[in-house]
DNA sequence: TTTTAAACTAAGCAATCGCTTAGTTATGTT
DNA sequence: AACATAACTAAGCGATTGCTTAGTTTAAAA
């Protein structure tokens, strides 16, 4: 009936991810996501409707990625010293060519302002809302943890995370681990 | 000899600053920068070479604005709590209106790529690195701690600093609070 | 009072932004 | 083989970006 496609979707927004992770939103233009992807403006309107259906297609494609590290914490039954793996896992997964990108979610939370992108900024409060939970379950593995502390706790962590995001484009990797350490040290 | 300025280059800077401080550096515009500043895109140029100037110029002057927190961090003997001190002006200091905007430095950090902009980069660091040594000297100050983990914690109290400027467009009052008391309850 | 130079206004520069559209190519159906 | 239709190419849309420039106003020096 007609022509085929000549990519596929999954492959071509793995590249328009991996672009968004390393510039951000705003600075990842349609001109550049047309090179890095391979295909023509055309395409990418006709397949994801505009640079934001782009945008969410990764976020979606991001989960997918860090879904394993995700997957061991939350099969994890150590209490706290899981959530400490995650941090590890989370520092080794945003390293490319011994080079840190922080999180995409972090990243672009921080950088999206709270009336622009109002569908972006739900995306990714949903993504950040799901890995706290995670740290809020395995906080009360721990028999000795008082429940009043683990609220507080969880946000104490994000925060952490958070930190991370920037820190590790600023800091080395030894400092990161050390941040770690000390995170985890007294709590 | 020649007509006078109609506008105080300290005046226009600090509405410039605000700007900044709301909006970061790309998503803030020269025509926003007139209309805030009140003054012509030719007298912005005038005055402060281009839009960097004008953005490191309002460096300066958040410099100045938040040096007397600074100051007291400075002259603090309590070790520690003098820091815990100091995250609690910072909350107050990057609030307006019970909004919480961040620091100007550090979502400026998280928002320039490493090339681009090597100038800002280089201002934004110095100022970072000049918390951290005050950081460094409070912790010293209490005669229990091990000097080999200073710099580690160092490194963590600057994590949840930057940390905290996420955070804090996303969290509540009371989260914030709590982050801290956290942060602190076992260092 | 005339001169002169800086401070102003406002229009407009090239480049880039997200996005669209007219025209061509390819492919499965009849 | 002829048709129908989706996938493609490439040019270009209006809006906005940082920045400049030609022309006018103002005020201090001569």
């Amino acid at each position: 009936m007609a022509r085929k496609k000549q990519y596929t979707e999954e492959e071509v927004i793995e590249k328009a991810m991996h672009l968004f992770w390393r510039n951000g939103y705003e600075a990842t233009s349609v001109r550049m996501l047309e090179k890095e992807m391979g295909i023509n403006q055309f395409s990418i309107y006709s397949s994801f409707k505009n640079k934001q259906g782009v945008f969410l297609e990764s976020v979606k494609c991001y989960k997918k990625k860090i879904n394993s590290i995700k997957e061991t914490l939350q099969h994890s039954n150590n209490g706290i010293l899981g959530i400490k793996h995650y941090f590890y896992d989370f520092l080794e997964f945003s390293t490319e060519n011994s080079k840190f990108k922080g999180c995409l979610v972090t990243n672009t939370v921080n950088e999206i302002k709270d009336n622009a992108e109002p569908l972006v900024m739900i995306a990714l409060k949903q993504f950040a809302a799901e890995i706290r939970a995670l740290f809020v379950s395995n906080l009360k593995q721990d028999d000795q943890r008082a429940t009043i502390e683990v609220e507080k706790q969880a946000d104490f962590l994000m925060n952490t995370i958070l930190g991370l995001s920037i820190a590790s484009k600023v800091f080395d990797k030894n400092q990161l681990e050390n941040i770690i350490e000390v995170t985890f040290a007294n709590l």
